[in-house]
DNA sequence: GAGCATTTGTCCGTATGTATT
DNA sequence: CAATACATACGGACAAATGCT
């Protein structure tokens, strides 16, 4: 019945297939060819962008989407850089800043450590293809790695700095994960509309063997260029189903 | 500078701490009381709703929302009723169907059975406060428990009926939590638009004692409704984070 | 850097359709 | 049935960002 939504299933069948990135027909041309005013027009890319399969740029024009899976899960954890790269995506990591600070409440009740605790405190970017995906940060302890400022600017991995200047074995012990709407901080810092739907990805590491608290993190990621997949493949306590 | 998003944050903050329900401004009164015309009012409320402030009703009004969390967890497993009923909310299962079917593959798979095995097939929908917010199936084989629909119909939980007429002890195995955009069937039995945000949580009970594969299940939610919150405790193997 | 065309973003006024109360 | 409120749509206008000359 209604010809925006037409337009807009239309499109979709035809976008079907189409390579990431591929340039769609902009709202004066959709509207001359199907014969409405423009905001018809717009309204059915808007529905395509709310749909995630397009992204739409101001001044550029309308282009086809994607998402690549990032599966957090026990049995099979992939690496950022790894997920990214066999999606055929190009990941890049931009760190923004190292700095000494003590540690916050939340962080230090994680790391099993006082308030206060002298701790790293890193802050990085995330991007896919160019495009600004994540912002995150992460706290570990200086007795952990004294110098890890040195380290990081030589690789990229924090897991790497912490097994080869830190001499420990980084596990994951604990691991959180829900879909958002930016806070205000993450709002400037990921330059998205206040609408734009978030994940936040918490996470606490441990040594493997001592079980010491070696790092915890937050990263808050993009739904609209990742989507995030959790697996719990333990068994685990029973929960009443109904 | 865009005066819809000031009428939207104004609205928001106006909106912040008000009970889940009241009305809000319609659109040609919010038009009259800021000066601007009926699209400028509009485009306000609809972002109000993207960011899941506030449902939008036609010929109702709009009207303050609120979500509810679920934690799924290894450590604190609460149930769904319980979830709703301590956020303040009514929860309501309703029973659409129970079938006697041949396990598809995917389902035959994960219970550890040959495709085709019979199995019960419930197909269950969700209520909060009279609001239809989810959808799902399980799948239970019949040598499990040989007629479920007779408890099914007397007690609202499947995990009470396995335990009272199947005498097993079911424990979550796994489980997988993804966010989606709703598949033409959820589509239309959840009765959303195409562009409504819906978790998928999938799965799987074991026995307790045996292992055995008793029950495996996919139910969609809206995320306007519900916020899922998926936490991993246990220690899980190494993951390289770049 | 300046200028220009293109494209999306915002906004107006108006009209009609449709669901709810 | 009538009033209300949201949904869709038109035509027109200007703003802002982008990409190219």
């Amino acid at each position: 019945m209604t010809r925006y939504l037409e337009i807009a299933d239309r499109l979709a069948a035809e976008l079907d297939g189409s390579a990431p990135g591929t340039r769609v027909a902009s709202e004066p041309e959709l509207a001359s060819r199907f014969g409405v005013g423009r905001a018809a027009a717009r309204s059915a890319l808007q529905e395509l962008e709310r749909r995630l399969l397009v992204r739409r740029v101001q001044g550029a024009g309308t282009f086809v989407n994607s998402r690549i899976d990032y599966v957090i899960s026990g049995s099979r954890p992939p690496s950022w850089h790894t997920t990214v790269e066999a999606a055929g995506g190009t990941p890049r990591t931009v760190l923004k800043s190292v700095d000494r600070v003590g540690l916050p409440e939340a962080e230090a009740a994680r790391l099993g450590r006082q308030p206060g605790t002298p701790a790293h405190h890193v802050v990085r970017t995330r991007y896919i293809n160019s495009l600004l995906t994540g912002w995150g940060e992460e706290w570990i302890p200086v007795d952990v790695v004294p110098d890890l400022d040195l380290g990081l600017h030589a690789v990229d991995s924090v897991d790497l700095v912490l097994r080869q200047m830190g001499r420990v074995s980084p596990v994951r012990a604990w691991c959180r994960v829900s879909l958002e709407l930016p806070p205000p901080r993450v709002l400037r810092e990921l330059e998205v509309e206040p609408s734009t739907p978030v994940y936040l990805i918490e996470s606490l590491s441990k040594d493997e063997t001592t079980g010491a608290g070696l790092m915890c993190s937050g990263a808050w990621t993009r739904a609209d260029a990742v989507r995030v997949i959790v697996e719990m493949s333990e068994t685990i306590t029973h929960e009443e189903e109904r």
